[in-house]
DNA sequence: GTCTATACCCTGATAGAC
DNA sequence: GTCTATCAGGGTATAGAC
């Protein structure tokens, strides 16, 4: 058989390839949001045509779905590593991924921008984003009420509410950021309004 | 001179036209955004031609920063209106704010979707959403430090870190509230933030 | 797996008549 | 002020060769 020595290599090259394309298709989709790129832009980016760039993704909508997929297991295993390592609590935890993200602005203006541009009709990210809010405030959820009984966290206020606000805080501190990022301090503030959440006077 | 009874009646129709171009852009952008939206889903809207729609605006660019101004000119003389009916201290107002934007989620949508496309870049309405951004925090700023003094709001954190965490909130809450308008309660929860506002142990 | 060529649609904008 | 006609350009996707 003549393709026998190199059939796994050509397999590798192909994984290669579109690993390549979600990287550089990622720069593009956060610089310019998911309407504003063209397949162009990113074809030429990993130095292919747009037809070698589709033999990879069925289509655009099927590009930007791996995209978001493929950052969101990549953020979910950085957690899964940093609380390993570190045994955080939530508040610590939260603490280090706004400080994490104000050095990774890309991939931060990559959600901002397309959980926005999912919220218009007929986007292709809108379950996505749906599912993964649900998702986050879901293990949100948990760790706050374990954190709660232990007493590191006022318990007050629900969990569930508190969960609906450290996101609305974080997405709402991101955009102000993106639009003027010498001006407003993400890190800095989300420390403030932390504090909000240990038990009153416990400071 | 042969127009000169009709001279009034065409100025009058021509602004009319105008408003109404606002109007129908304004629901189309917020539904589908700045890209999202075809001239054409606006001209037939307001049952005109294309090239009609744009003997009023020069370019789409130009509708859409007309579209944004409105918005922002119209929001601001509501705020006006109901700050001299009531005399409402900052927290009030936003209270107020909140449970109107409740009423009016097109709105909300509107600004939301626009804001995080302005984010990319070479985006129209960047420096609209920039200049608006240091309008409103301006304003807040002016109102929080009164309120501060007249210890209606905690001072243990500067106005310029309240205002900043205010539009985050409020921002933030509207995106989980437009991607699942069921499920995330925007007025109750704000409410459960403003009270952080008050001054400690002031409930 | 990647290319060239190309089909085909969409879209913003202009020219020029009325 | 509004229309018809039309253009230039961009954009996704497919056909088919290598």
């Amino acid at each position: 058989m003549t393709q026998s020595p190199t059939r796994r290599t050509q397999a590798e090259r192909s994984k290669a390839s579109r690993e390549k394309i979600i990287r550089e298709a990622t720069k593009f989709f956060a610089q310019n949001g998911f309407r504003g790129t063209k397949l162009s832009d990113i074809a030429k980016a990993v130095d292919m045509s747009e037809p070698g760039l589709l033999h990879h993704f069925p289509s655009k909508d099927h590009l930007l779905i791996s995209v978001l997929e493929e950052r969101d297991r990549a953020d979910r295993q950085r957690y899964v590593n940093v609380k390993e390592g570190n045994d955080l609590d939530v508040i610590a935890a939260i603490r280090e991924l706004v400080t994490h993200n104000e050095t990774v602005p890309g991939l931060v203006k990559l959600f901002t921008v397309l959980v926005a541009e999912s919220i218009t009709a007929d986007n292709p990210g809108h379950e996505f984003f749906v599912k993964r809010y649900q998702g986050l405030r879901e293990i949100g959820n948990e760790l706050i009420k374990k954190s709660q009984e232990k007493g590191e966290i006022r318990d007050d206020i629900s969990a569930e509410d508190l969960i609906v606000m450290i996101f609305a805080m974080m997405d709402g501190l991101q955009i102000q950021w993106l639009l003027e990022p010498e001006l407003v301090q993400m890190s800095r503030i989300i420390n403030i309004f932390l504090d909000y959440l240990r038990p009153a006077g416990d400071k």
